[in-house]
RNA sequence: GGUAAGGUGCCCGAGCGGUCAAAGGGGGCGGACUGUAAAUCCGCUGGCGGAACGCCUUCGGUGGUUCAAACCCACCCCUUACCA
């Protein structure tokens, strides 16, 4: 273990709030391994990349020899965050939270230390909570101090209706904190305001208030919007390194740096070069950015897999050239409509979108254009048919 | 309990008796271009249909008025706010 300093200077950097540097420093001074929490919704067991960001946060922390205590929000995921204007979530049962849990958990160890972490369900002392507890529990805190919540707030003049279920929802999050004695909390930044509430709530149980660390928000692929499943903008640890590459790929150029900080090791030289040529515009932002996808690539795959993914990616978008595997249709019989094919085996969801694509010139038969909406192909063995510019599918006769 | 405002296509949001499959935006998709699945530009975006200003389904629900309803009426359901 390092000095308090050090450790401070490495775990604070790419923070967005941080309460506080005093109280961190001392709980460095300690000498112990601290009790670093981190609460996570299993009602979307996939990963993204903008858990990564908190994960790797985490895992920086093990590095210094910290243990994690992955809380798996078992309980309060039948309450529902209300972050966002997030509509009143289904209820998950305890089996489909323990699967997801699971799941859960065999993506966080791609980043995190298996050795350092503890999981644990919070339904394991929110359950043993009665209605008493409950009410003393929210006497604790106030309406006003609630209000002070951004998005609590902003839906409270907008006249948009707060439930009395999500005044709880930090609250019991902050409970979690008391349960596991939490030394320090991380999360998302949009995480702030339950994890201060934690503070406060450790102090009214005696115990010394958690140190507060948020990391920032990544936009998703749109490179507007955070990276979130619901807006479709994702990059999950599970895609394939295909999609992974290729996804990375398609951030905007101005989103390079603020992933390469985030996501990668590259030490504070490297990210200063990177910038340089951005700046300078020596180099094809391009190829900055497949450096980026290939190095993010084979943190979750290997080396050679992100290569592979990279030649792919060049084969494909730069010399328009056909992936070496994609899926098959088989075919059994003789001739079919192009738009039948569409529709029945490469996943079109109507005649009509088969029809328009047709019309768009975006179906392909081995890289010729099909331009006869009508026309009936007698497609031979190994026919690649395209749909636009990124499906490919293989016709297999059988 | 009373009063008011609302419920429209994937989302947001206009429309308030025919010309409405429904403006506009977002998203998505396709194309062009390129330095990339960046940026920019153009187009498409309910289904059926080998043509159509054709047919079918869609504007919270159910009934009604009308030649004709997302638009009018009745009742119901849901959301929000204000008042006690």
């Amino acid at each position: 273990m390092q000095t308090p300093e050090d450790q401070f200077k490495e775990l604070s950097k790419n923070h967005v709030s941080l309460i506080s540097e005093k109280e961190l420093l001392e709980k460095f001074s300690k000498n112990r391994p601290l009790r670093v929490k981190l609460g996570v919704d299993p009602s979307r067991p996939d990963l993204h990349l903008g858990h990564a960001v908190v994960l790797r946060k985490l895992r920086q922390f093990q590095q210094f020899g910290h243990q994690v205590v992955l809380i798996i929000g078992d309980f309060t995921a039948r309450i529902g965050d209300p972050s966002g204007r997030s509509k009143t979530r289904p209820m998950i049962s305890k089996d489909e939270a323990k699967i997801n849990a699971i799941s859960y958990s065999k993506q966080a160890f791609k980043i995190l230390d298996k050795d350092l972490t503890e999981i644990c369900f919070n339904s394991q002392w929110l359950d043993a909570l009665n209605f008493e507890d409950v009410i003393r529990l929210s006497a604790k805190y106030t309406v006003a101090r609630m209000l002070e919540r951004h998005d609590f707030a902003k839906r409270y003049s907008d006249n948009e209706p707060i439930a009395i279920a999500e005044f709880l929802y930090p609250l019991a999050q902050a409970y979690d904190s008391v349960f596991v004695k939490a030394d320090i909390e991380i999360g998302g930044d949009d995480q702030f305001f339950n994890l201060v509430v934690g503070r406060k709530i450790q102090e009214e149980y005696g115990l010394e208030p958690q140190a507060v660390l948020t990391v920032p928000l990544i936009e998703g692929t749109d490179g507007n919007l955070k990276m979130s499943k619901s807006y479709d903008n994702y990059i999950a640890f599970e895609d394939t390194p295909r999609d992974m590459f290729g996804k990375l790929m398609s951030i905007p150029d101005t989103l390079i740096m603020k992933y390469m900080r985030l996501l990668t090791d590259k030490n504070d030289e490297e990210l200063r070069d990177a910038e340089e040529c951005l700046k300078s515009r020596t180099v094809n932002p391009r190829d900055i950015k497949m450096e980026l996808a290939r190095d993010i690539t084979a943190q979750f795959y290997d080396e050679e897999t992100s290569r592979a993914a990279l030649e792919e990616f060049i084969k494909i978008f730069r010399h328009k050239e056909v992936p070496e595997e994609m899926p098959e249709i088989r075919l059994d019989t003789g001739s079919v409509s192009v738009v039948d094919l569409l529709v029945k085996y490469a996943n079109i969801s109507s005649r009509s979108e088969a029809r328009r694509l047709l019309e768009q010139g975006g179906i392909k038969l081995n890289e010729k254009v099909i331009e006869d909406v009508y026309a009936v192909l007698d497609p031979s063995d190994g026919d690649v048919l395209r749909i636009g510019k990124k499906r490919f599918y293989r016709l297999v006769k059988c």
